[in-house]
DNA sequence: TTTTTGTAGACCGACGGTCGGTATAGACCG
DNA sequence: CGGTCTATACCGACCGTCGGTCTACAAAAA
């Protein structure tokens, strides 16, 4: 058979990529070892030889994304610009949760990983994204009781159950959007819980009324209604 | 071999019984159907002639279990005689959340469910628990509407959070009490944490401050010096 | 007696993972 | 500069275990 060698880091980022992509179309559980390699086009040996098992892999590809997210909203939390609601605002706008132009990815990060076959993937992706995210989340909170606009007492703690209470609003919605064709009705339903949360947010943190905007309705309704043409 | 034959209903209750077990024990993923039909002494046809499948199994073991729970909750809704925030916080109680009694099921059950292999078990349990008990809760809101006592726009949607937010919360006190031998101190960041929830919910529901006590804290202290002790 | 239903266990393909061995690139040496 | 040595990227046959199927059959019900 054919010998066809690479780097290290080359091969192993091939891997990683094919598998991801792998994961996104047929979910975690339903992509085997064996189907990967075939893909690429390597030995099972190969494999081995990068990952010490499936999930090693999956827990590579986790690392990956997370560090990708936490880039994202490194530099926001160290504007020294910026008022701590600006910053939380922006923390949700970063995360990706309303990028019109990006509905098509959006769909399809939805349809993949809200999938019973991808649960394990989803449970590690929040797990490691809330972990990395609480120590900046709190430093922003911090920021709010100094500044007066939030009453938090306990920072770290108050972080942690916001990203979690985010995770399962995010694991409904995603539902209610994949069922969004033969249920119109829900676009009302998921602007509802879109509102409680973002009052409830504003609630847990003590923040003024009106301040947290963390989904701007017209923004929401635009992606609606390109999710409606696509 | 020894052929033993029973009623449809006592070997089917005798497969789940003993899975339910096993699961406990070791997890979902990694009981295995080979594992189960040998605890019990049966064969593969027999298991398949009872369930479709090891996921369906599980399915009907969940139901069983959530149904239990929503038996609990019902005769508090249909109570004529309590007020909306009675009902609430005896919501939590029956929930089965501070029986300081039943520390050691409270226990193996923490110990069973919050394992990496029982992910699938945990879902299902959590999403069925909830599907189930949002129309009670979000009649027990709807009675606070009309007694004064919350101020609630939308009650499913709201209990929906709620309990979504009770998910979350649980989720990670699980995890803080079973590594509470090497680390004592997460006694301090649970009863964090539960305050957290019960402001929380009290604010997200519009309630007078002070009159939900979802968790009384000399029970909680209980529970923690009857874990520790154990 | 016939039909239904509960039971048995050999068997299957697919899975994740192991292992002994091979090919090759770059370092080292004469 | 040619030879050889070594580290490692790579190969694929093989393994045990898994969830699940199928045919045969015993026992109870009709």
């Amino acid at each position: 058979m054919v010998r066809i060698v690479k780097e290290y880091a080359e091969r192993k980022k091939e891997i990683m990529d094919t598998a991801q992509t792998l994961f996104y179309q047929k979910g975690y559980e339903n992509t085997s070892v064996n189907f990967i390699i075939e893909t690429i086009g390597i030995s099972k040996g190969t494999f081995y030889h990068y990952f010490k098992s499936k999930e090693d892999l999956l827990d590579n590809i986790v690392e990956k994304f997370t560090n990708e997210i936490i880039s994202k909203l490194e530099p926001i939390v160290n504007d020294k610009s910026m008022d701590a609601i600006s910053k939380l605002n922006e923390f949700y706008h970063q995360a990706g949760m309303y990028k019109v132009e990006n509905i098509d990815i959006i769909k399809t990060i939805v349809n993949a990983l809200y999938n019973d076959k991808n649960l394990l993937l989803r449970y590690k992706m929040n797990n490691r994204s809330t972990e990395l995210t609480i120590p900046l989340m709190s430093k922003v909170f911090e920021q709010g009781n100094n500044e007066g606009s939030f009453n938090i007492e306990h920072p770290e703690a108050t972080a942690r159950i916001i990203l979690f209470f985010g995770t399962s609003m995010g694991e409904y919605n995603a539902k209610l959007m994949m069922s969004l064709d033969e249920n119109p009705s829900n676009i009302e339903e998921m602007k509802k819980h879109f509102n409680i949360y973002q009052t409830s947010v504003q609630r847990i943190l003590g923040a003024p009324e009106g301040s947290i905007e963390i989904f701007d309705e017209q923004i929401v309704d635009a992606i609606m209604e390109k999710y409606n043409e696509s």
